[in-house]
DNA sequence: TTGATTGTTCGAAGTTTTCGAATAACTGAA
DNA sequence: TTCAGTTATTCGAAAACTTCGAACAATCAA
């Protein structure tokens, strides 16, 4: 298995955080992290195969989105609230709020 | 020709939102857009060919960022500011805030 | 009506996404 | 130490999406 990658705070491209976000299940991933400190993979049920989820994480890892921590055979998943919030002031917190105001709407 | 469609205001998707905008070509679209009022395709030199930067602008058009104004032979682009903003509160300032000190950091 | 301009649609080739199966990494119990 | 259980990644195939150039459609001006 290769080691798990991470960018640098100062390579977070807006596109690739941008892609990263305009996929539902990513997006749902990062709301959950928005209200739980750490997360694995078998914390959620997206409804997608597990080998899914795992491209997905790492879609997510690699455009600086968020931090993922081995602990025995978890992989524990936070968010880089302050590498993105230094890398693009606002935007996280902007994108949460329209997603959790785009979410109560519907419900 | 089939009619060009736009979403209603209230049917602007987050999720459509950042797919359309997690795209280098569409990125770039908008942020010409954001200090030009309007613009078509033909206005754009963007490395790609008119029928991707057709369906680029079909992207755009369909999640609610851009509307499309009929002038001719041409197509008349527009940001739709104010929808955005009544949908997802500063959230597009954030974007385009984003992109600009991205850009300035790169140049 | 013809020719020029601007965009869209179509079909093929390439790329990405998704899935289930196989594999790898780690833990705890025997 | 070995074995079984848990967690997550990697692999290979199928489906979906992106990109391109060519063909088509719509509009205008001569």
């Amino acid at each position: 298995m290769r080691p798990i990658h991470h960018p640098n705070c100062q390579d977070i491209a807006l596109e690739g955080v941008l892609y990263a976000l305009g996929d539902p299940v990513r997006l749902e991933i990062v709301q959950r992290l928005a209200s739980n400190d750490e997360l694995c993979c078998s914390d959620l049920d997206l409804g997608v195969a597990k080998s899914t989820l795992s491209h997905h994480f790492k879609i997510l890892r690699e455009a600086g989105v968020l931090h993922c921590r081995k602990q025995g055979t978890q992989h524990m998943n936070s968010l880089r609230r302050d590498d993105l919030e230094a890398a693009f002031p606002g935007l996280l917190d902007s994108i949460l709020k329209a997603a959790q105001a785009q979410g109560q709407v519907e419900n």
